[in-house]
DNA sequence: ATTATTTTGTGATATGCATCACATTGTATA
DNA sequence: TATACAATGTGATGCATATCACAAAATAAT
């Protein structure tokens, strides 16, 4: 399924900006795929020379901790996916699977560094989401160790809503165990506070469905630990 | 101090990659500073359009958390500081600061920007930087959040052996309060453990002189927790 | 040298949360 | 529709480690 980067319709800022000759070359060298809820993407381990075009859909990624699997985050189109594990190192260095059903473009490594080379814009955008990325693992790392179960988990909620749904009103993508491993907590604790939340009023809580009744409160939480 | 580039002594892989052109360009547009431990290299909220080289010496970046000032990882010369924040913004979004003496540049976003742009080989250095980082980020996520406080502190011995001094003998370049916040634990727990690593013949401690004694023991701490 | 200040050592106590154990509900599968 | 299996709710218990409270060194300042 070749389609025509030129019109696809999820283009990320960088990708516009990339030369007409660029965007024939991506037509002709990508493989374009549709995934189900739980399809893997990117497996750790495994020999891999393709960075991945998260077009529509969610991912998380997640890595092999000592003792269990870690996710480490979430990410939702459109997006550029492996491009860290692929520069870095033939072998993957963590996994990527689909949250939700996701549509996505395998591109060779070989091509993708061409268009780095030949395109300084899109080299730039593609450097400004590294440097986005880093900030906010530096800031993931000083909120996680310095707050209490409840503050991340605000934080997780509100990240649910602000910037992955763009909406008060959500499904959870993940499964408590695994909203737990995001968050770093265990399962019972997910469960026992998200009922705390919704006792309070915070928020209102319907099997997966989450509503964001007092995001004030929220922020507030997620602020104080 | 206007020393000239092409001869610096202390370039990255990256940097070797420069054109001549470059480099000449690189040398009248830099501000070269010796610094002494403790000194400020970034200021988290103040206004920069600088991209540092560290020449010589050891940075700890640090980023104000909810409660406290928590330090996120430390990096040592030849490297480049503040590229997530100088690119991502123009008010700082967290401190670097030396931990030892150091030499380090002051180098124009701008000019720094249009090297980039001109130096292919340059280009792909950095980028390999940032995916090693991010990987390594990723790496710290599970890591952090997994281990006991025993094997966190392993790997923090380990790394400072292998990746700073490249040397089994060396002088811790923190504080305990500060060797805590890094690995996330309390200046307590850090002397305690420490203390317990000498008694059980892993490590030597004379105050702040490490030496480590049985690197296997200290690999399986950090491996098991 | 003497005082002040920071850094470190060490016990006792408190606490947040993981873990365990099991009930309950929800959701696939036959 | 019944059955199996996964996901969730919830109490009781234990544990790692933070916090508190000082004492003792070590460093810096006078």
């Amino acid at each position: 399924m070749q389609n025509d980067c030129r019109n696809c319709p999820f283009k990320t800022k960088a990708t516009s900006m990339l030369s007409e000759c660029s965007l024939e070359q991506l037509t002709s060298n990508h493989l374009e795929l549709k995934l189900k809820k739980g399809d893997s993407i990117i497996k750790q381990g495994t020999y891999s020379t393709n960075v991945v075009f998260l077009r529509t859909g969610l991912a998380k990624i997640h890595i092999a901790g000592p003792y269990t699997e870690q996710i480490v985050k979430l990410v939702n189109a459109p997006s550029y996916l492996g491009l860290p594990t692929t520069f870095g190192s033939k072998i993957n260095q963590y996994s990527v699977t689909a949250v939700s059903d996701a549509e996505v473009c395998f591109i060779d490594l070989d091509v993708f560094q061409n268009i780095l080379d030949e395109n300084k814009e899109f080299n730039r955008e593609i450097i400004q989401e590294f440097c986005k990325n880093e900030l906010e693992s530096f800031h993931r790392c000083a909120n996680r160790t310095q707050k209490l179960i409840r503050g991340n988990m605000a934080d997780a909620l509100l990240d649910f809503a602000d910037k992955i749904f763009k909406s008060d009103i959500y499904t959870l993508p993940l499964s408590q165990t695994e909203f737990a491993n995001l968050v770093d907590t265990s399962r019972e604790s997910v469960s026992r506070v998200l009922a705390e939340f919704d006792k309070d009023g915070i928020i209102n809580v319907k099997g997966r469905q989450i509503e964001i009744l007092n995001k004030k409160s929220l922020q507030l939480i997620s602020q104080n630990g």
